[in-house]
DNA sequence: TCTTGAAGCTCTAGTCACTGGAGGATTTAT
DNA sequence: ATAAATCCTCCAGTGACTAGAGCTTCAAGA
């Protein structure tokens, strides 16, 4: 029976986030002692492992709640996983797009600035005058 | 003279948001008309333009507030706002390094996966078992 | 001048995935 | 028995918006 503490240093998770999880049901309450305190067993420490692994390759909360559940009932096919999967690979396949377009632009920006005074910042310069621009990036938040 | 409905238009930003900028002093307070309606100038439209593009380069609001403060004092050297560009340089760099990481386990999970049951399904089995990961990656959010 | 419909206004609350703190209870080791 | 560490609940805050309720103003046409 592991404390939340404990649980929290094996998973590399803050003692908070996994009482967030419960409270949005994506970890199961836990038993309790008589004083009130929640003591996990190795299921609670293998799902927390799986959330937070899904965390770490950037699924949402909502696709590993999806995941868990067909984790759940192992008689389905595995298609609906693969998929969540798929979909999750293309929106990182855009995200690595999209950075590397800025990448470009801020180098672009930085290389050619010598520490002169701001009156003639290329940096600024580019803020203020889109055209400036090589990329036509529409994304906002990267 | 701009409706902040036309602001919004040539600037491809939501009327709330440009709202929001102004609660959060990143934009002036602009004229009003006697029923007080937001009125804005060519100087506005400059201003939020900055700020957008700032954005589409991936800046935070915090970067961009300190951008728009050197823009301002055009007096002074351009290091700081060199300096600004280099860190937004670095953390695109960093995140296309785990995005391009997540790629590959993503691709590794996705490729082994022929459609059979979730009994063995390679996503699952990934998301169950870290020791699996080529990668280890330790970084949450993507 | 009147009317109508679009667009504006403020204010509040919600999003995602946590994170932090106050103020108090429990557990564990000495 | 006591002290330190950990636990508890509850509430609020983060960033960067976004959405909606309920009301007012504006501009154009009849």
């Amino acid at each position: 029976m592991l404390t939340i503490g404990t649980l929290a240093k094996r998973t590399g998770t803050k003692v908070q986030t996994i009482r967030y999880y419960e409270s949005i049901g994506l970890m199961p309450e836990p038993e309790r002692t008589e004083g009130g305190q929640r003591r996990y067993s190795q299921t609670g420490l293998d799902r927390l492992a799986f959330v937070r692994h899904g965390r770490q390759l950037g699924f949402s909360l909502e696709a590993i709640r999806d995941l868990l559940d067909l984790a759940d009932n192992p008689a389905q096919s595995c298609a609906d996983a693969d998929s969540i999967a798929q979909r999750q690979l293309k929106e990182v396949e855009d995200r690595i797009a999209r950075l590397q377009a800025l990448q470009v632009e801020l180098k672009r920006m930085i290389g050619d600035c010598g520490h002169h005074s701001v009156a003639d910042c290329r940096v600024l310069e580019v803020l203020r005058d889109h055209s400036e621009c090589l990329t036509d990036h529409d994304h906002i938040g990267a």
